[in-house]
DNA sequence: CCACGGATTGGCT
DNA sequence: GCCAATCCGTGGA
């Protein structure tokens, strides 16, 4: 028996190359796969962020290309993952055309496959307790590191088999709402993070 | 060249 | 609620 998200095509690259909040808000619900050694880790996407390279003075874009941010320049499609605080790693999807500089940034994660291996990760224990599995995957860098993600996989193609998003097999009855973005100082202001209402998995409540 | 702050997290008060 | 951990790009001297 394949498992589902093998039957479930994986998004194709029109999908990410549309308007940056249209993309960032289709994202909730659908499924975040990372293959490694032979395993399958996934879970459905429960809060991102957008950030736009042209008019948002938060996005690594702003101000132009650089070394750690150049993939946020590439076609819609591809995944970004830089470094911050010296420790960790957080990953964004990137949308639009080439040079555009726009990405939405994953930042809730509801695990669904390879939970055990993604315990293993994040905490180097076989079991865990409550507490840990309510804090598996509710956060950016919680994220990456369940899913051994690390700048290796900068630049990786979305239409790739290692990273990948797809439809899921889920109920698609769920409730958006929108709020300003977490732990940013400028365009402060903006309503562009997204999530599902009272998903257990978004970061901040 | 050096100081500073950042799309975070976890541990301690 | 506060703060350390600790890399890297930016900006001022």
């Amino acid at each position: 028996m394949k498992n589902s998200f093998e039957i479930y095509s994986k998004l194709p690259p029109k999908f990410y190359r549309r308007e940056l909040l249209d993309v960032a808000k289709d994202l909730l619900g659908k499924t975040f796969v990372r293959k490694i050694n032979k395993k399958t880790l996934a879970g459905v996407i429960v809060e991102v962020e957008a950030y736009d390279g042209r008019t948002d003075k938060a996005a690594h874009s702003y101000g132009g290309i650089n070394e750690r941010n150049k993939t946020m320049f590439e076609q819609g499609g591809v995944l970004y993952v830089y470094f911050i605080y010296g420790i960790h790693y957080c990953c964004n999807v990137v949308t639009g055309q080439k040079g555009i500089g726009s990405g939405v940034l994953i930042r809730g994660l509801q695990p669904a496959v390879g939970i055990n291996t993604m315990i293993k990760n994040r905490f180097g224990n076989i079991e865990a307790n409550e507490k840990q599995l309510r804090n598996l995957t509710n956060g950016p860098a919680k994220i990456t590191q369940a899913l051994n993600i690390n700048k290796m996989q900068n630049g990786t193609d979305l239409n790739g088999n290692q990273i990948f998003l797809a439809e899921n097999n889920f109920s698609k009855e769920f409730e958006i709402i929108s709020g300003k973005r977490i732990g940013i100082k400028k365009s402060a202001d903006l309503l562009w993070r997204f999530y599902i209402k009272n998903n257990p998995y978004v970061s901040h409540i």
